[in-house]
DNA sequence: GACAGTTACGCCCAACGTAAGCATA
DNA sequence: TATGCTTACGTTGGGCGTAACTGTC
């Protein structure tokens, strides 16, 4: 189970093709097959299946286990060049697109910080792996409550924000301007699925505790304008925490909704004790309002 | 970062010693030099100090990465090897000590099932790397909200109950059997922490939103009887689900507490689809009552 | 027959053990 | 001086590339 090994076996499997992922990874495609059958030999199991070249049961189990194995060894060895390199001059912060509010937007004025907007399921890991110095991600979670984001890496996580939600509606839904909209009212409604622009359906969905099978249109962008025009089009309903909702669309749009404990919260990824100009950022964001 | 550096690398950390490093893991004392080196020369940085041996601040960070890292290499291989494997005819359960309830008692009975009980955290490291095949482990949450377990693996999380709590009370406390007890109440009082057998206070704390510096008695072990006489002697309070508590002491001692959407859940895990014997008693534990 | 994965073979590097070196208590 | 980590060196096995082979469309 030699990672360069698990390396090219995902490289294989997501190419479909032994001669494919030589080229990616700049071995011949005699040195893939060898990978491949040194894994297959190590674990006494068949993982891929050949003309077509697609995974195996078994092969998919190992594909599960694969992406977070290597991330974590990435973020490991991220993580101690981090300590071991100087402070940077210049900082990237991750955000989700959500993630980006008037907090952040006070803060930032700090010279030598780049924005990076990124889809909210690569945050952590570009915070663990160094790609970005800080983080900031959104969710939904109870009051208080942490997000659970998945643990690529001991990251340090401290709460930035937490604020209500409003759901945008078409123009002349019939719901629109009613006041004490509740979420739970609107659980049988046609969603928008924008998981890594907006709010994830999957996450609205188990807040509210229905099943959720129902399809829906799906965005898989990460630009709030469009998952906006998405929704006025009538598309489907969209959930927003209230100021960017109240920001991004008319007052009629955007109506504000009362749910159980549920609030969208925002959180800053800090890679172990950040330093220098990642520092001071990171008290910025978190210290003052 | 071969694995194998890495495994090194913790056994001399954990040691402290480079030839019992070499001992334990059957290398030569050369061996394991040349392992940590060769590790020291790919991440350009010290790693340990030599006499006495103990992990830099690199070395440190390292380490928090190498557990989870091993741990789930290994669950990885575990779970192919578990698709591969014939269905086992005995059945290994995990489970802390309070996710042992009446629910698991009567769906015991089927033969060839041998239950271990294991610390809390040791739960779904067991359950992944195949250590066990099916696991039980409790913990605090609010109702039906899922329990923040670490994700070793891709496992399969069900919930199989819920609880309402009771404190321990040593015999003559002012508050035994006062009526309508509240846990936000006794967040001041002197707790007894037992991580592995009975709810640790880190959550208690967590769910309470107080700091928790206070210092207190800890037990490591995993019997609740002990942990029930050393909450009888004074040492401390302790949260309990409601029935075990009933179970455990008398009656004057378990005193109820209201906890503001605070449930005892206990939670199964099951690697992947389990098969056999391993899923008819997981059907029975999920299914019934 | 062409394309794509496998097998054979040879080279080279890397990992290990033996043994000598060296620093610290 | 003894203990314990490091370094030197020789051997061996494993990984890679070249090239010949084989199976499938």
């Amino acid at each position: 189970m030699d990672p360069h090994l698990l390396r090219t076996f995902v490289a294989v499997a997501r190419l479909g093709s032994f001669s494919g992922a030589a080229r990616d990874l700049g071995y011949t495609q005699s040195a893939v097959s060898q990978h491949i059958a040194a894994l297959e030999g190590d674990l006494r199991t068949e993982l891929l299946t050949r003309r077509p070249v697609a995974p195996t049961a078994a092969g998919a189990r190992l594909l599960e286990h694969a992406g977070p194995l290597l991330l974590r060894l990435d973020a490991a060895r991220a993580d101690v060049a981090r300590l071991a390199a100087a402070p940077p001059g210049r900082v990237i912060l991750a955000a989700s697109p959500l993630a980006v509010g008037p907090r952040l937007l006070a803060a930032l004025p700090a010279a030598g910080v780049t924005l990076r907007i990124t889809a909210r399921g690569d945050v952590p890991a570009a915070v663990a792996t160094g790609a970005c110095d800080l983080g900031l991600v959104d969710g939904l979670a109870a009051p208080s409550d942490p997000l659970r984001l998945p643990d690529v890496a001991p990251l340090t996580v401290t709460g930035v924000g937490e604020e209500e939600l409003a759901v945008l509606l078409p123009a002349g839904h019939p719901l629109a301007g009613r006041p004490g909209l509740r979420l739970a009212d609107l659980a049988d409604a046609r969603w928008l699925d924008a998981p890594d622009a907006g709010i994830p359906l999957a996450a609205v969905r188990a807040a509210l505790g229905t099943p959720g099978c129902a399809p829906s249109l799906r965005y898989d962008g990460t630009d709030l304008h469009t998952l906006c025009a998405l929704s006025a089009a009538g598309h489907g309903l969209t959930l927003l925490p209230r100021r960017v909702a109240a920001r991004l669309a008319p007052e009629a749009a955007a109506v504000p909704v009362a749910a159980p404990r549920l609030v969208h919260r925002t959180e800053l990824l800090t890679p172990g004790a950040p330093t220098g100009l990642a520092a001071t950022l990171a008290e910025r964001l978190t210290g003052g309002g």
